[in-house]
DNA sequence: TTGACATTACGAAACTCTTCGTATTTAATC
DNA sequence: GATTAAATACGAAGAGTTTCGTAATGTCAA
């Protein structure tokens, strides 16, 4: 009896993705220190977690020296625009407008980025 | 060595959610047949979820007649702020903004929900 | 009251996720 | 070559999720 395996990183797995995204390729000690400061973590933990992501492909491994050099394996906007697609899905009926309403209500976006949307919006309704 | 409980509804109780939110307070009977449509489900699968579900506290149980009556525990807008809310700080460094320029990069919106968006991105202007 | 049948309760199996201890390997240094 | 420090590999435990079979219970009708 199992469920379906669910085609998007999981919350420990994208805690090291946002590791990843900011720093850029990482050693798993880079990685470790990093997330060890917001949230205590063992070095094998991580290690372990770089391993398991390295076979599911979410981060690709350079063996080339001693210290393997971990890098996300797709762009993060790449990752991100999945996991937005997947919510829109499984919580708002494929609608995404509803979910644009939702983040908008309910967190403060900064000037430019309401410029951006205004212009997505713009081209939007252009080619309607 | 536990993950922590993450707030936010598993795949399958959104799923039901999804459900009780379309149809309103259901029994498990009705949540079944309209479940079992999309992905085949066994009956007291179903069963067994709403009781978990119970517990969790994302629906509430009326037991008055034979056959229990569920409904989801808080308002179906609520639950979805919580999940983009959840979305942004675990993907998008907490900014909604970023969220919703790849939420709108990514999926159509209508014509009504653009216009209420523009509305939203006013309001937002004008406070700041 | 006694079937018959629907419904709920209970419990466990199969699987994933997360964590980390211990063992092994690697590479530089003495 | 032997020693040693750092890194990786392996494996397993504990918690949570999902699924469903089977048992117990409730309800109506004959």
């Amino acid at each position: 009896m199992a469920r379906k395996a669910s085609n998007r990183p999981t919350d420990a797995e994208l805690g090291i993705l946002r590791v990843l995204w900011r720093r850029g390729p990482s050693t798993v000690r880079e990685v470790h220190e990093e997330l060890d400061r917001e949230t205590p973590t063992g070095y094998t933990t991580v290690l372990k977690q770089l391993q398991i992501m390295t076979d599911k492909g979410w981060v690709v491994r350079d063996e080339s020296r001693r210290a393997h050099v971990y890098s996300a394996g797709q762009p993060q906007e790449r990752t991100q625009l999945q996991l937005v697609g997947d919510l829109v899905d499984r919580a708002f009926e494929g609608s995404a407008g509803q979910l644009v309403l939702q983040a908008l209500a309910s967190r403060r976006a900064s000037a430019e980025e309401i410029a951006e949307i205004r212009k997505i919006l713009d081209d939007l309704e252009g080619d309607a």
